[in-house]
DNA sequence: AATTATTATAGCGTATATGCCATAAATGTT
DNA sequence: AACATTTATGGCATATACGCTATAATAATT
């Protein structure tokens, strides 16, 4: 697959980076998206057809294989008809 | 610049797309930033260092000339110290 | 007005998000 | 158990996010 390197090996510059992605995050908007996702009844299919991003991207987003742009996010939320806060709606430790 | 096309040139499979980015979402989102960063008393530099992110990133996020992605927001939040959701909170139309 | 601080712009390189297509795996249904 | 539906995985191509560096443009201070 693509996204298995989830860990910086670069140096960078004005601080040490722990990871590319914030899996904690990720894996907290997954649970929301599927579980928004379900209680409106929608197929990862359906939601990807009627936001127009393709299933693929859905599935990756559900199982934390990618970290999706803000603007897919308010795709699937106006798809689904709820705020994006809506599918933000959980709590992010202080740090990661 | 790099960011000169918004609109999107090829034919999708699906459905015909409009805009690859969602610019009605993407400067409500950099309007909302700028508001919670100002208030938080945070300048773009202090931002970005503390959330070891660019500042050359958190001025495209502001000024509209880039679609970040949710693991930005998120370092953006912690570092604010506010939840997602405050920096999403706001309504997208219906559609673009 | 001159200096300083802050924000914005620019270009380049690399990593990755996302589309597309196919297939596999899992789950639900009869 | 066969079949259908739904979800997950894979690879490849293209667009773009983001880092890095430098500089320009604005705004704030003195």
């Amino acid at each position: 697959m693509l996204l298995c390197s989830f860990y910086d090996v670069g140096k960078q510059k004005h601080t040490e980076r722990q990871k590319i992605y914030d899996k904690e995050g990720l894996i907290l908007l997954a649970k929301q998206l599927k579980e928004v996702r379900a209680k409106k009844g929608f197929t990862q299919e359906k939601l990807a057809y009627e936001s127009d991003i393709t299933l693929s991207q859905i599935a990756r987003i559900e199982t934390v294989k990618s970290n999706p742009t803000v603007s897919t996010i308010f795709k699937i939320a106006r798809t689904l008809n709820v705020s994006v806060s809506e599918l933000f709606n959980f709590k992010l430790g202080p740090n990661q």
